[in-house]
DNA sequence: CTGAAAGCGCTTACAG
DNA sequence: CTGAAAGCGCTTACAG
């Protein structure tokens, strides 16, 4: 093992001292140009590169922002991370990634493991955090924003101290009941998500006040817990035999609604939207795709990244630091071919229309 | 702000030396009973925990392992992450993410930002290693596996140095030739994904192989470039009115494998698999789904995450490192309805077969 | 602009 | 088992 090549060797291989090494690593520290030549030169010769956890300790700074996840199997996260972490390494930021299967399971233990590498941020796009550990991060002046998701406890002091991104959700929910109601469809059933995760609680809410404003309510409500297989379950549930049948299903994610649909069709030989109309929620990518052209609220990944990172930054600029934030940005209605009233279908596929 | 907690601060109120608080949080260092509890009881007092990169700076581990990703809308990747990032996390260590839109292109810059933070080993499933990035991590010890793909350039020192895991490439597409030749296939078309791809050549190699063996040759090819759009291009070439059509298709990937179906049946209006047989690459869960039930090769991603943690931590416990290996993992052919001469269809779904 | 020196928060010989 | 001290590789006042 050679061992790692240090500011002391550059230096001595530039004749120069170390300060200046580091200088010239510095952007805007005073260096002349000929000096920093002679280091970056010997810096290259040697494959020099500042240490970052050296660096870090002095300037109280990781440049690293603590990501915890679940739920990978949903396209929206995947599709979500990408777009964080691109957009952090642009601002020379990284994402150190943490994962729970169990969803809001362990995130208090994740979140105490990312206190060991002094973040600079972080990102819960699984669970929402226990008020002791939203404390222990605001003490340590770290920020956290929850994204898709807010706090349960909207009063509490952690509340305060612990920001959110999400889309609309109420409004989304709201959205579809009309879009339904106004479809002519009378027997509206919804199949939910995780029964305590905010996302759900809020579409769901928005749902039934849509209804209400239509004069209906939910005719049949089943539970998928954001997962396919039980999405696949609560569908096989509402349309069983002797039961009157649905004749619209609103689904709280789009990944559930895919199982929704392949379900119906291919297990319960109805058609989608002739026989059942379905609605999701996020618009991944699949939900474009020609088998589903699903109708679907859409959740603006990139505007919701970008709310992400400017809470993220707006607290590590500010000196004392920005208060918390609640960000809610706004969602279409994707008109496709999931859902009686919507976009005609075209041969050739193509245009979406919004509502 | 409150300045973050320090060993100091434990040590004062614990009433011991700031090298015994060191200790009770250091695994089999020799403290007594006694001691160890005072500290972590003002530890939890103060929420106080080691800082990570303090520590790294002494013991020369990070206990960070780089990941270099793209491709996060092929659920194979996702799917990966998680299990990688789970099984490190495990055994204490984390996954700080790269992510890279285009490919290929800009790998060296990402490993030399990834250097900075002085990982314990690098996982590249995005992109493969130029010679020199590949000396510079064998020069500072760092192991680097890439996670399906192989060094283009096999000779050199560069490979000598950095390992590989993949599935059986050649086999698959072998296989993958065998079953549509024997299920009476004649004209038998090939969608390549990255042609410059180590996955994509060694398919293409098995697959040609194969057909050879049963005095076949690819009838028909195009290229989709592992992207959803490319493929359903590719379809629409492959089939255009006036040419003489494949009867089977093999796509290089699960996920464009989808774009192919969808438009072999949804623009074209053929049957899949009574027109056309339809074979993808991946096995992802996708694959399963009632709309698709694609007969693909199997990647197994658990015993390819088992085999990337292994190389990783035998290089870091060996002293001398062991040297670079290049594990191929096996994978099945998985037999569902995308295909002629695969598993007759049954009512309920469920029982895929395999070959 | 430049260098010598202090110090970030730890671990680990070293001596007791 | 315990504490004082050195040192990991940096950045940043400080003095020139």
């Amino acid at each position: 093992m050679t061992a790692s090549v240090t500011s002391f060797d550059v230096a001595r291989l530039a004749q120069v001292s170390q300060s200046a090494v580091s200088r010239s690593f510095t952007p805007g520290a005073s260096v002349s140009e000929i000096t920093r030549r002679k280091v970056l030169d010997a810096a290259r010769k040697l494959g020099y590169r500042p240490n970052a956890h050296a660096r870090s300790l002095i300037t109280k700074r990781s440049r690293i922002i603590g990501l915890v996840l679940s739920q990978l199997e949903n396209l929206f996260y995947p599709a979500a991370l990408q777009q964080l972490a691109e957009r952090l390494q642009r601002d020379g930021y990284h994402v150190l990634l943490f994962v729970n299967r169990n969803a809001d399971a362990d995130a208090d233990d994740l979140v105490g493991e990312i206190l060991q590498y002094h973040v600079d941020g972080i990102v819960l796009a699984a669970a929402t955090l226990s008020s002791s550990l939203a404390r222990q991060c605001a003490d340590a002046s770290i920020p956290v924003v929850l994204f898709n998701r807010v706090m349960a406890e909207a009063g509490t002091r952690a509340a305060h101290t612990v920001s959110s991104v999400r889309s609309d959700n109420v409004g989304g929910g709201r959205a579809v009941a009309h879009f339904l109601a106004d479809g002519g469809h009378r027997r509206i059933a919804f199949i939910a998500g995780n029964e305590e995760a905010s996302t759900n609680l809020e579409r769901e809410r928005g749902f039934r006040e849509g209804l209400a404003e239509r004069d209906l309510r939910i005719f049949a409500r089943g539970v998928g817990n954001y997962d396919f297989a039980q999405a696949q379950l609560a569908t096989r549930e509402l349309f069983a035999a002797g039961l009157e049948r649905p004749d619209a299903v609103f689904v709280a994610s789009d990944h559930m609604a895919f199982a929704v649909m392949d379900t119906l069709r291919f297990e319960l030989g109805l058609r989608v939207p002739d026989d059942v109309s379905v609605v999701g929620f996020d618009d991944v990518p699949q939900a474009q795709w020609h088998s589903y052209r699903l109708t679907t609220v859409r959740q603006p990944i990139g505007p919701m990244i970008e709310a992400t990172v400017s809470l993220l930054q707006n607290y590590l600029r500010d000196d004392p630091p920005s208060p918390a934030e609640n960000v809610v940005v706004p969602g279409d209605l994707i008109l496709r071919q999931s859902a009686r009233g919507g976009a005609t279908p075209s041969a050739q596929g193509g245009g979406d229309a919004r509502l």
